[in-house]
DNA sequence: TTTTCCATGTAACTCGTTACATGATTTC
DNA sequence: GAAATCATGTAACGAGTTACATGGAAAA
């Protein structure tokens, strides 16, 4: 439903085509969500069949035609309450790198703290690369206040892991 | 591929059927990894027609036979890339219940408030429930204890984004 | 003039889930 | 005797992705 939600979200805040909502949601909100285009279509179209969200074709001079969404007030409903469920619930993120963690010690520790130093090296340019987002607005700032807390923390951990290896070599 | 990868690891220590490999990983590995009975089943085929593990029928008295699985000689070598690959390469989470913290300003501060501390107790839950889990044996440790660390800063983390709310109301 | 950007879609496919089916065996 | 457990699957479905198609406009 998240999809839904930030679709919804962002249409209450001024009314957008779809190209451009799913230009913004690859631009800011890749830490939570990826949506391709055909998707954002297809959940647009069904936000549109369930009466959430209105359509309005508008065209810019001889430019491609494009459908502008708009939130109705069913949608604004909808919202509020995807909105109360999604900020109650805590669904735990699921780490699919951490399997290979447990089966570390097949490995022989030098060889291991080598991968891991890999592993590091990509973390920290995600943690980079978060950390020099521009700020934005509102609420939004939250959410990348969130993946930065959250990749520092991993990072200290993966060090700390890394570390005990080299000790142990 | 993780899924491949955690199947070959369990078979890699020793021999196992599809009903035991799904339990084992119900019960120790939810926090990285959610498959289900029938996708168990399919894997395990997949990873036989591939050739990394061997079947064998085994009955034992008169109940249901059970094929058993063995790692073959492809099937280690399968482990040690995936192993290589995954531990090298990190793989951002996803947090899909940051999408609502974005839109957390629509609500008034109390009412936000208010929601998130429901979310505190799930995760408070979902922390505690970790904490209480028996050691596991190796590198499997591993994967209990980073799941704390970040249920730890999450909790951190909320609670703070909580009394800035307070703060406000 | 060729590539990139704007703007929208369709079709085929993959992956995984749900729900169902089977049948013996142990536990209540 | 009923329910849960052991053990394996199939069939139907759904969500989302990839690859493809279209076509004008701006930029290189």
């Amino acid at each position: 439903m998240e999809r839904e939600l930030l679709l919804l979200g962002l249409l209450r805040r001024r009314d957008m085509h779809g190209y451009q909502l799913h230009e913004f949601i690859e631009r800011f909100m890749q830490t939570c969500v990826d949506l391709k285009k055909p998707t954002a279509y297809y959940l647009l179209d069904k936000l549109a069949q369930a009466g959430y969200v209105a359509q309005s074709e508008e065209r810019e001079g001889n430019r491609p035609p494009r459908r502008v969404y708009t939130l109705t007030e069913a949608g604004e409903q909808y919202f509020q309450t995807l909105l109360a469920q999604n900020l109650a619930d805590y669904l735990p993120a699921r780490f699919a790198g951490s399997v290979g963690l447990a089966f570390l010690d097949v490995l022989e520790a030098g060889n291991a703290a080598a991968l891991l130093r890999q592993r590091r090296t990509v973390l920290a340019n995600h943690l980079a690369q978060a950390q020099s987002a521009p700020p934005h607005g509102g609420s939004f700032q939250l959410v990348l206040e969130h993946q930065i807390v959250h990749l520092q923390s991993e990072l200290t951990w993966l060090d700390e892991v890394i570390n005990r290896l080299e000790g142990a070599a």
